[in-house]
RNA sequence: GGACGUUUAGCUCAGCUGGUUUAGAGCAUCUGCCUUACAAGCAGAGGGUCGGCGGUUCGAAUCCGUCAACGUCCACCA
């Protein structure tokens, strides 16, 4: 036959030495091969229905983490199915230029070098990164290839090529002149490391032991003034306690009779910019500071005492020092009582001029050094320790925030909310698990104006366009495409007719990473530029999202909102939640901990089959998972077993003399049926995303059912040959058992269907269809097989209990009528039973036990041990009578048999015929073995 | 402080609209097997008052209330 040629060819000397394990290496990288060299990820569109997905871009210059696998597999699998239901799928990759991020890098790699940014200009400090990304671009996206990844790399994008540029900037100008994009001078969040601005989102709070200072505030008055006091006032020295919850005057005064106020504050190096105290004017221990004024300690100014409900009564003293240009609600304090704002901080948060005291110091060295000044100076009170959170960079790691004042970039954003609320809370867009929904609406019922403009040089420039303008007059400037249009719009300005091109002035800052990737979608087919071309009318809206729920508000709502502004619809159809992968004793994955593991180390060692079953077993969308390798240990073993099934297989001698067995056809009959039904129920489970049920599925399906029953059944005696028929049909079933698995182990599916038959040359199992494969099945057959493993289990565990080999070939009696009539040649294949006898009543030396209503036995000699059998039915009649009488209890019971439903009723009086026949049967039995 | 989620076998999880014999799977464990595809394997077995309490119902792992533990997100008192 010629079946087995090419198999022939991975074949060390013959077909016995084939080796016993399969070896991924020798096999992965080939079809990789194969399939790129017969363009088989590729996608055009064409007359059939799309199936998309885009990739959530990876940073141009990371590393595959766990996090990626898990989030590649899951696409991968969705892709290869698709693909496979016939559908076009498209998978398209690309990066993203992490703005922050790479930016950071490439400062900390210049800093090594010993060149400081600052030194650069922003063309050369450009160059330095195009290098580094040139030089680190990409190396995930290669690193995907080793996972099996199907994308089609010819579509290979990254957020700052020319199209996905061009896009960022048409749409800048489209929300600016639709209104949506405005310019302001905002209280922001300041990275003083990475010296910008960050939206909201990019805010991490960290709980943190911290200190509360608490500093004295002089009253300035004449010593020994009683102004503002009143009876039952009470009047505190330095080392009294304070209660905050008492509900009469509180008052200090220090030795020498100067009253002070006490003011709590985690930032004592703040008090620089301190412009206000201010308390709750219904705080009555500190109605006697109404009206007064009062002295920053250490600089000596003078600052009001305002009053404010804002203020929390019961904190601390009840008295808030206000420092407008530095805390978010000082600043609100500070509009609403017309307070000047001091700023005291560089952009690298080191004291301005402005502060006066401690000029160029970094920030936190001045909260030590004030905290000593100010005991030496005998105006600190106190300190506790105080658990405080602290926001910090999300992309610039140990870096506090620091809330600052400056001018930005925002859009608007409650236009985008209205469109991207209703389809999500409608259900058109799907979320798995829907309990994200909640989450999405929560923040879009919130939103918040997005700043857009960060002060980096790595990312799109911000297409605005400054006018010379008198000094201290407020700034002008056009948005516009180019240069040129800019210059059009600013002569069109009263006053400006003459202005050149020269002297309009880019603004320096760039986006966002994020305003560029809400586009993704769009800018992949170019739809931004080319709106209504053929491909993003072909892919657009794509089928799924997978990401996690960490970017729900960085990317997937503002996709959302970018879909609908300039789709006028959804950008995908489902977004698939993945969980956080964590290691197994639940802690998330970090560089710090170690507990990573690196994924390409580990498709060395497991095969990228065996890794990407090991992360799928564990991933119920939505959960975390808890990374362990053994998982990849199950998966490279299930490799292993299919291997293996296959070498069973192609080792057989075929013969067209033989007959085929009557057991053959019933488990040709059995199997069948089996995937079929398992077919099934896959698709199902995919249409619901439970792809780690999916997966279960078919691991059962080969391991148990092909492997452990059919191959069982089918197998011919050592050193026979196999019929022609069986065979050919058990080639059919390794088939479509290949195309089933294919998208979860891409490559050893691929390497035996390759092998099941000669191929031509591109020919290829990732193109095969599964609707091919037979839908129909006979349940109730498939119920009569599931009794007939149930009697082979029992005669196993006969053998076992007996300590008899496996090979020792027994009789077995059927009391009455067989559940199994028909499949008896099955049963004494895999039984190893010399013959099969109905009977009246078994032989008094038989072994019983019961499957439904049938009693079967199984004659010992004198091997039975019959005070054991006893033993052993009585245990079984004690649990059918309570059993019984659990039924029973129910039946008798008239609001049950009343209220339930007929059918519910009827199978209740089914478990009682039941049991009560088994009980007769256990009785007579006991009885006949007790003689 | 608010919202959401989780709690089922040693571990990780199913159990979807309350009823399908007294709750399932995988892994792990135990027992016996190097049986001729596979010891990365085969055959068999054990293991759970479904977090606690209360309620609704003929009937609750499933619905409701409450408490507890854990987790996530949002907001934030300096």
């Amino acid at each position: 036959m010629q079946i087995g040629l090419i198999w022939n060819n991975y074949i060390k000397q013959d077909t016995m030495s084939l080796a016993t394990t399969y070896i991924p290496s020798e096999v992965e990288e080939k079809w990789y091969e194969y399939w790129m060299k017969n363009n088989l990820f590729h996608s055009e569109p064409d007359e059939r229905e799309p199936y998309t997905i885009v990739i959530p871009p990876p940073n141009v210059t990371g590393v595959l983490h766990m996090g990626h696998m898990l989030n590649n597999t899951i696409q991968d699998i969705l892709v290869r199915h698709a693909r496979m239901q016939g559908k076009n799928a498209c998978w398209v990759p690309g990066t993203d230029h992490a703005s922050i991020a790479t930016e950071a890098k490439v400062v900390k790699k210049l800093a090594e070098q010993g060149i400081k940014k600052s030194d650069l200009t922003r063309e050369e400090f450009l160059k330095h990164a195009w290098e580094w990304t040139d030089e680190h671009g990409g190396i995930i996206l290669k690193q995907l290839r080793k996972l099996g990844a199907s994308c089609d790399w010819d579509r290979t994008s990254f957020t700052m090529d020319e199209t996905r540029s061009k896009s960022v900037i048409k749409v800048f100008c489209d929300l600016y002149n639709k209104g949506l994009i405005y310019r302001g001078l905002r209280m922001v969040n300041w990275d003083p490391k990475a010296q910008t601005a960050l939206s909201n989102e990019e805010v991490i709070y960290k709980e943190e032991k911290s200190k509360l200072y608490y500093l004295k505030y002089y009253v300035e008055e004449p010593v020994g003034s009683t102004d503002g006091e009143e009876e039952g006032a009470v009047t505190l020295g330095a080392t009294d306690a304070f209660d905050p919850t008492v509900k009469h005057q509180i008052l200090h005064r220090d030795a020498d009779g100067r009253r002070y106020a006490v003011v709590a504050t985690t930032r004592p190096e703040t008090i620089m910019g301190d412009t206000a105290m201010c308390i709750n004017p219904k705080d009555p221990k500190n109605t006697w500071l109404k009206g007064k004024k009062v002295i920053v300690p250490l600089v000596n100014r003078v600052i009001p005492v305002i009053e404010d409900r804002y203020v929390e009564i019961e904190f601390g003293t009840g008295c808030l020092k206000v420092t407008p240009a530095h805390d978010t609600n000082d600043y609100m304090l500070g509009k609403t009582h017309n307070l000047e704002t001091i700023d005291i901080f560089n952009a690298d948060a080191t004291i301005s001029e402005a502060g006066g005291l401690y000029v160029g110091m970094d920030r936190m060295d001045v909260r030590k050094q004030i905290a000593k000044d100010l005991e030496a100076a005998g105006l600190l009170e106190k300190v506790e320790d105080y658990d405080n959170k602290v926001g910090y960079s999300e992309r610039n790691a140990d870096t506090a925030v620091e809330p600052r004042l400056c001018m930005q970039w925002f859009l608007r954003m409650q236009h985008f909310a209205d469109i991207a609320l209703p389809p999500v809370m409608e259900d058109r867009l799907k979320f798995y698990p829907t309990k994200y929904k909640t989450t999405y609406n929560n923040w879009l019922a919130n939103i918040q104006d997005w700043c857009i403009s960060r002060q980096l040089w790595w990312g799109h420039r911000i297409p605005a366009y400054f006018l010379p303008v008198a000094e201290g007059a407020d700034e002008k400037f056009v948005v516009a495409e180019s240069r040129e249009e800019a210059l059009a719009l600013a002569k069109a300005i009263p006053g400006y007719e003459n202005i050149t091109a020269e002297e309009l002035r880019h603004d320096e800052d760039a986006l966002d990473t994020w305003f560029s990737s809400w586009l993704w979608p769009i800018s992949l087919f170019n739809g931004i530029l080319d709106p209504g071309n053929k491909e993003i009318s072909y892919y657009y809206p794509t089928n799924d999202l997978v990401t996690g729920p960490d970017i729900i508000f960085f990317w997937v709502a503002r996709m959302i909102m970018a879909g609908y502004e300039y789709q006028g619809d959804m950008p995908f159809r489902n977004v698939y939640f993945t969980g956080i992968v964590r290691d197994k004793l639940g802690r998330k994955m970090s560089k710090s901990l170690g507990n990573s593991p690196d994924p390409l180390d580990l498709i060395a060692r497991y095969g990228a089959d065996g890794v990407r079953m090991g992360i799928m077993l564990s991933a119920p969308a939505g959960n975390d998972i808890l990374f362990d390798e053994s998982l990849c240990e199950q998966g490279r073993n299930f490799c292993n077993k299919i291997w293996n099934a296959f070498r069973l297989v192609k080792g057989w001698n075929v013969s067209n003399e033989i007959e085929q067995p009557e057991s053959s056809k019933l488990a040709i009959r059995y199997f069948g049926d089996t995937l079929a039904k398992s077919a099934e129920l896959l698709e199902d489970q995919f249409g619901k995303y439970r792809l780690n049920e999916a997966l279960m599925n078919v691991y059962s399906l080969f391991w148990d059912e092909f492997s452990a029953w059919y191959l069982e059944m089918i197998k011919p005696a050592y050193g026979s040959p196999i019929d022609a028929a069986t065979y050919e049909a058990t080639l059919g079933f390794f088939d479509s058992l290949m195309r089933l698995l294919h998208p979860f182990m891409p490559f050893i599916t691929e390497e035996l269907w390759q092998n099941i038959m000669e191929r031509k040359d591109g020919e290829s199992l990732m193109v095969q269809s599964v609707k091919e494969l037979p839908a129909a099945y006979d349940d109730a057959f498939l119920g009569k097989i599931a009794t007939l493993k149930d009697v082979i289990g029992n005669v196993r565990a006969i053998r076992q209990q007996k300590n008899l080999s496996p090979r020792e070939p027994l009789a077995l009696q059927i009391v009455g009528e067989s559940p199994v009539a028909g499949l008896e040649c099955v049963l004494t294949k895999m039984g190893n039973l010399t013959s099969i006898d109905n009977v009246a009543t078994p032989d008094d030396t038989a072994v019983s036990f019961r499957v439904g209503t049938t009693e079967f036995a199984v004659p010992m000699g004198s091997l039975i041990d019959k005070d054991a059998e006893i033993a052993k039915m009585q245990e079984e009649l004690a649990y059918h009578e309570k059993f019984l009488k659990s039924v029973e209890a129910k039946l008798n019971n008239p609001n049950f048999v009343s209220k339930a439903p007929e059918k519910i009723i009827a199978i209740e009086r089914k478990k009682q015929s039941d049991a009560t026949e088994k009980i007769a049967m256990l009785k007579e039995s006991i009885q006949k073995l007790s003689k």
